[in-house]
This record gives C-alpha cells, sequence and structure tokens, in this order.
DNA sequence: ACTTGACTTAGACAAAGTCCATCGTAGGAT
DNA sequence: ATCCTACGATGGACTTTGTCTAAGTCAAGT
C-alpha cells in the first residue's frame, strides 16, 4: 500500500530515504508501534537514521493526519496507521496488547453542552480495559 | 475531611508524617496534580519530604484505590482525589488542564460482543479533548 | 549542474519516574 | 517508659522517552 506514499508525495512531502522507511514501516504492519519499536525496524533497511528522523518524521506523520499517536500511559507514545477509519482501543490490563475497536454511538454527543465548561472540545478518546484470552488463561 | 486519614490508618496504614502531608494535600484541593505539585505543596508543610516518598506514597494510595492515576498524555500522570464517584475527563489541549465531567449515557454498553475479541472488559476511559477558556484567548 | 532551503545527524539536554543502599522511626513488645 | 525491629524515608544515581541544536547533506526546481 503506497496510498500512504503516493498521498504524501501529492501534498508537497520532499520524500528522503529516511521518510520513505519510516512511513512504510508504519504502513507495512498494522500493529501499534513505538517510535524506538519503528525506529528498530526502519534500521533494519536503512541502517544509519537517526532516532531524532524518527520522531520528526512520526510528528509530521501525525500533524498530516496520516497516523495517530495513541498515549495509554506515562509508557511511550504508540503510533497507529489507522487513521482514515475512526475507532477506539481495547487495551489487556495484563499483557499491554492493544485492538482496535468500533464502538456504537457517538461519545462526543455524550457530553452537553453544560458539561463543557467553556471548552471546545473537538475530539474524544475511549480506552476499554480488560484481560484479552490469552492472559486470561 | 480527614476520612481518608481515617480509612487509612483503618487498613492498617503506618502512619508517617509524609504520608499524612501526602494524603492531605490530595485530600484538601480536588484539583489534578501532578507528582511534582504534590511534592511542591507537600514542602510546605514538611521541608524535607522527598521526591521517592511522594511517588511511593502516591503510588500506595492508587493501589489502594484512594487516588486515580490519570494519563493524558506523555505529559506527567496526574492524581485525582475523586476515585469514589465514576467520571471521565476533559482535558486542555494546550496547557492541560484536567476537568472532571459527567458524560450521559454508558460507554462500556456501547462495545458489541462482536468487538470484544474474548476479552473481559471491565472499565472503560473516556478523554474528551479541546481548548479551555483560557486558552481560547 | 548548480543552488538553496529543507532534511538529517550525533550528541547534549530535559522531564518524569524508578531503584538502591542506608538511615530513621512508628508502634508493638517488654 | 523504653527498647526492637521491620517498615518507611532519603538522596542521588540511573533509566526511559523525547526535544533541541549546530553543522553537514541532499532533493528538486531552474
Amino acid at each position: 500500500m503506497s496510498d500512504l506514499l503516493e498521498r504524501l508525495r501529492g501534498r508537497g512531502w520532499r520524500m528522503t530515504a529516511q521518510r520513505r522507511v519510516v512511513a512504510e514501516v508504519l504502513d507495512g504492519e498494522h500493529v501499534h508501534l513505538t517510535a524506538d519499536e519503528v525506529h528498530a525496524r526502519a534500521t533494519l533497511r536503512l541502517p544509519e537514521i537517526s532516532r531524532a528522523t524518527v520522531y520528526n518524521t512520526l510528528g509530521e506523520l501525525v500533524s498530516l493526519g496520516e497516523v495517530l499517536e495513541v498515549a495509554t500511559d506515562r509508557r511511550a507514545k504508540r503510533y497507529d496507521p489507522n487513521a482514515h477509519r475512526p475507532h477506539q482501543h481495547l487495551v489487556c490490563a495484563q499483557c499491554g496488547a492493544i485492538r482496535d475497536v468500533h464502538p456504537s454511538g457517538n461519545p462526543l454527543a455524550d457530553l452537553p453542552d453544560s458539561e463543557r465548561f467553556g471548552f471546545t472540545v473537538s475530539d474524544v478518546e475511549v480506552t476499554y480495559r480488560g484481560i484479552c484470552p490469552a492472559c486470561a488463561g
């Protein structure tokens, strides 16, 4: 799926070997990688790529709306390449595994104006927590 | 409200000056403080209290279910003394301010069995994001 | 092919939190 | 009231995750 690369090129993204590799890593595996995991995988293809570049590129992809940042705790942020279809996350409290889920309903609509305290609310993030089948034994 | 201190003592918590001060700081202000903010306030009453002790005590309070940890991004975790009444959070994307909110509806019910992948789902955390009035100018 | 400004790099730096060896003390035992 | 001792506190080193900077490199338009 080099749709991603095409879209980026179409937006005037200057294409470099480093950016291509980072985009391909994210596009290739639909799992939720940390920045360091992206760096590790990128290094396999482009051994000299730097950490800073991986962070910069991930940040750009997030700004462009091509990738979502998922912060479930104070550990490393994870990057979710499934940005085009809205979804929420189901996290195993024991092993940390993450699955994309698609709940019914619109949680934004559940927050009445009287509970918005003057905020301009633009987004809602729902994290379900539980025990995955593997951990439940 | 030294209900908290009473409860802790009743549970066999060994009472020290440091723990009392941390518990009082949390119990006194129903805002969402970071560990460093708790430390700063505790230091006013007990100047020699260490950071490690504040971290340890906060961790114990969380384990005991008296305080909730709120990790909204990769900034510092915040500690929420309002653990007895279920609620969700509204976060300012700019300054990080947090408000408790009470949405209508039950998000747990919005996750159909077909989207649970065999997980035993026990909890859901909803974070609304936006810009607070102060940051909006 | 040249030029230029955007991109990359290594490493220093920073924020938040954890770990550890050692010292101190709360609270039961005497 | 004093003593004991296991539990708690301390400060500093360390770790993890991420940001910043100055200097070098290169993609792409001309």
